[in-house]
DNA sequence: TTGTACGCGTTATCAG
DNA sequence: CTGATAACGCGTACAA
């Protein structure tokens, strides 16, 4: 059993609620009791217990950070940025993720909740869960925050980076170059038609000219969890389908990802197609992941604001405790294009041709 | 504040013991009344305080996952891993990331420990902490399963990989294509030499005769975290590193890498300073990252047995907690070499000559 | 089948 | 300055 502060206060004769007043500096104690008591409890190795700690004060100096996945580069990055920010205030931090799916999502945070979490960072939005869902289910009595790519159609605070804006770079740049057949392939999952990546592709489309928006959004393969807990895109698969997509497309000139990690596998897999990149075509991401600056060639991306985001969530978040509220408040981020050399001037030929 | 068994036993006039039994299903309270309070639970939003239940069961069914850095990406699928296989044991998990440091670490240790949880797992060492401060600093009254890429020193239940295995398939491989003069580029920290990559190529460079191990082994230019909380490696600092490296030793055929990351890096720098990989030098790596597969050339790595290694630690570790005990025990696990394209039979010229 | 009373380890309020 | 005593919300002997 670990020693309580009952121990201490048996072990030197006092009662335990002086043992309680003493650990924690309150100067009502004598200071030579206090003394007394902390080496004792030093000696003792108390530590105190917080589940009790917890449920008397209804503080437990914990923030829950929820997530669909914690293996994505960006999510991992995020949570340690928010991590480092709340231990300064303070707090700690306990990450769950969840896989994404509703039931177990809705059991994490109903568990962080009732575990007595101070407050909640939930980040991102979950596959097949709609803002609807969101809206009944992610009410939680701990002040939250909310941090992703799309602004929640339901008052709470939150912050989000401006993807759409993001978009208009990218389509500006590619446009720029000559670009007319613009495709995006998205990752996305269906559900969250809303996302600001779409509006900001039907926008830019629109404005330029460049035909119906609607056929020219392609969806990726789905990824798979592989035994040791990767999420993978099936080189094979995507080999396969990029085949098809540019020999039904052969006009495509420029390819616009959702996901960093498919333009990244783009980039190994085009070339063996007899496509080069970027001669042939553009290639350019939403997400500037660590890998995107060494492969070949560099890979164009919308970088997103993540630390300051994440700065700015906890910041809210422990406005949100201080003043015992949960008013809704919405901070946008604006994002950085960051050209490398994945996009280029438009070829000349009009159509596409693959090897073989 | 949240609804508590009493408003419910307050509400249809039972006493608040037999709504705490009707609610887990206890069968000695009628069935009608089970019915009722179940159904009242539900329409007043009831959610136990996991808290004041972890109080009096001594059980929390909460196992933490504790580690320097969620941020690899390694890392961040190992604790999906482990996540899910708990949860499937009806545990839920919460990943403490700590920046490797010793303060923090044993800080977070501590907290976890202090708030219930009914099991550990450590994942990996940590910098700057050196095995007799783990041995005497981690030894945790629940259960604990250490899982990383060196045996502990000391008394532990472990999982870990056989790293020194890897390394000498690597160096067969190697030798095989002829390579004699064979770098290990090491991001690994200091403190502990006794990594068993550092073994494993010990032995192997004695046993090929491929001159003083010592003299082969370099450490790769710290990395940093940026403001968007992802670890980096300087790619300016590294070119100007690895020109300075290769200039002082011209011989070098193979660099094998500690960490894939740097070796895909690598794999791009070496170009630019007019190096082709496989041809003029090979390059390998321990640790397959998804990246791995989609640079150019493709990274031979080193693959680790993460996934396996993670359902083991959890079952390790959920017998510690059923037989309340902690007893010691030792899994080792083969890694698996793969061979990609980066790695080729060694050049005919003697000495590498970089561009102007 | 149900209710009473107590304990889990803290903190906080009151007397003294 | 210190010590009883009462919460916090839940689980559970024991009594009814």
């Amino acid at each position: 059993m670990a020693t309580t502060i009952y121990d201490i206060a048996r072990e030197l004769d006092v009662s335990h609620s002086t043992v309680s007043r003493a650990l924690r500096d309150n100067p009502t104690v004598a200071s030579a009791t206090r003394r007394r008591i902390k080496e004792q409890a030093l000696k003792m190795r108390y530590k105190p217990n917080l589940l009790a700690r917890g449920l008397v004060n209804g503080k437990t100096q914990m923030i829950g950070f929820l997530t669909g996945s914690i293996y994505l580069e960006m999510v991992s990055a995020a949570a340690m940025v928010a991590s480092n920010a709340l231990r300064k205030a303070g707090y700690d931090m306990q990450i769950t993720a969840t896989e994404g799916r509703f039931k177990p999502t809705q059991h994490c945070a109903n568990d962080l909740v009732a575990r007595g979490v101070d407050g909640l960072i939930v980040r991102g939005v979950f596959p097949n869960i709609t803002a609807e869902q969101m809206q009944e289910h992610f009410q939680f009595p701990a002040p939250t925050v909310f941090t992703s790519a799309v602004q929640l159609p339901f008052p709470c605070r939150q912050v989000c980076h401006d993807e759409a804006a993001g978009v208009t770079e990218i389509m500006e740049h590619l446009y720029g170059l000559g670009h007319r057949h613009i495709y995006m392939l998205s990752g996305l999952w269906e559900g969250w038609k809303k996302y600001p990546v779409f509006q900001g592709f039907y926008k830019n489309t629109a404005k330029y000219n460049l035909g119906n928006a609607r056929e020219k959004i392609h969806k990726a393969p789905e990824s798979f969890f592989d035994e040791n807990g990767r999420r993978i895109y099936d080189t094979e698969v995507l080999t396969v389908w990029i085949k098809k997509f540019l020999q039904s497309h052969p006009d495509c000139t420029a390819i616009f990802c959702t996901s960093p990690k498919i333009a990244l596998m783009l980039l190994s897999i085009l070339p063996r197609l007899g496509v080069r990149v970027p001669e042939d075509i553009s290639v350019v991401s939403s997400g500037d992941i660590t890998g995107a600056s060494c492969s070949h060639p560099q890979l164009s991306v919308v970088s997103l604001p993540l630390g300051k985001m994440m700065r700015t969530a906890v910041e809210l978040l422990l406005d949100g405790i201080e003043n015992d509220d949960n008013k809704p408040a919405k901070v946008i981020m604006p994002t950085k294009f960051i050209i490398r050399q994945s996009t280029e001037k438009v070829r000349s030929k009009a159509r596409i041709k693959l090897k073989n």
